[in-house]
DNA sequence: ACCTGAACACCGTTCAAGT
DNA sequence: ACCTGAACACCGTTCAAGT
């Protein structure tokens, strides 16, 4: 029973607070009801984390790794489409990451220079590659696409689709 | 001096709003501190406000239109640059836009099928084209592209750098 | 060290009332 | 219609105490 808060209170607040993020977002989630969801008082937390902020920021953290982790299992031809499939899977976790001014832990985290055979050429083509997937990312989770979505029949394989687009212009250019 | 509450109640915690958004972000923006700086008791923005959520969207809304004014401003070539900038001038209205769910407004909001030369060509070229500039806007803003912002002397440089690189090779396609 | 309850200064939102 | 003060159920954070 007691069992718990003897040396995992950190985890097991990560994983309450994961959920209460994914459930409902970062603004609705509470220090106190990821307290109360790992049974303890609601002032236990600050033993293991500052303040709210740095709780988000280790909740980012845990997100960048899951995210290295699922690109990192992907051919260099996939990474743009795997990038917006993470976004679209988890998508409170990810606004979390790139969202508001918590981006300090990101910095130059994510590397996309396989992306779509951009190959290693430039550190331009690389941002631009990056850029593409977010914002590609962030424009379907906010329903900029709605439309096209709908007809390309689900976020994902709009995102194929736009993405493979891109490296058919590419492709022309070289041949 | 008891002008203000006659009329343009309104409009005064909008500016209000807007202000205190721009100093601190969403996060920080609180009904009662709007209210308070408009000069009304906390109470009063529930007359033009059902909750807090629709003052946010109404401040997003304003940003939509002064984004589409600024980008009616420019010449086709310049709309990516020219997004990128906004986003620079105003990141925190910038996030409220394009952050968490409050996104419904914009949907296909923003038109920037002029953006480098895409002209109307299809739909996806036009999806790829707002993709790559609002990932680039949303990467430079929360400091993800810092070092190569420094060495090109500043975010909006760097933005002209990778947006101009993302024009010289579609033009060496079409050559 | 780790956890607790009480307390403080805030919130958003609702309600009964005033003009 | 528009504004008010009081009240409710929450917050994050701090503090003095307990083990």
């Amino acid at each position: 029973m007691t069992t718990y808060h003897h040396g995992d209170l950190r985890a097991a607040l990560l994983r309450a607070a994961g959920e209460l993020l994914e459930k409902d977002g970062v603004e609705s989630l509470s220090l106190r009801e990821a307290a109360r969801r790992a049974g303890v008082s609601h002032n236990a937390p600050y033993r293991h984390f500052p303040d709210r902020e740095s709780l988000l920021a280790a909740l980012a953290a845990e997100g960048f790794e899951l995210l290295e982790r699922e690109l990192g299992e992907r051919p260099a031809a996939e990474l743009g489409l795997a990038y917006v499939e993470f976004a679209l899977a988890r998508p409170q976790r990810f606004r979390l990451m790139f969202g508001g001014q918590r981006a300090q832990a990101a910095a130059g985290y994510v590397n996309l220079r396989g992306f779509a055979g951009l190959g290693d050429e430039a550190p331009l083509a690389a941002a631009a590659a990056w850029s593409l997937v977010h914002g590609l990312a962030n424009l379907i989770l906010e329903g900029h696409f709605a439309a096209a979505q709908r007809e390309s029949g689900g976020g994902a394989a709009f995102a194929a689709k736009v993405l493979g687009s891109v490296r058919l212009a590419r492709a022309q250019r070289t041949a």
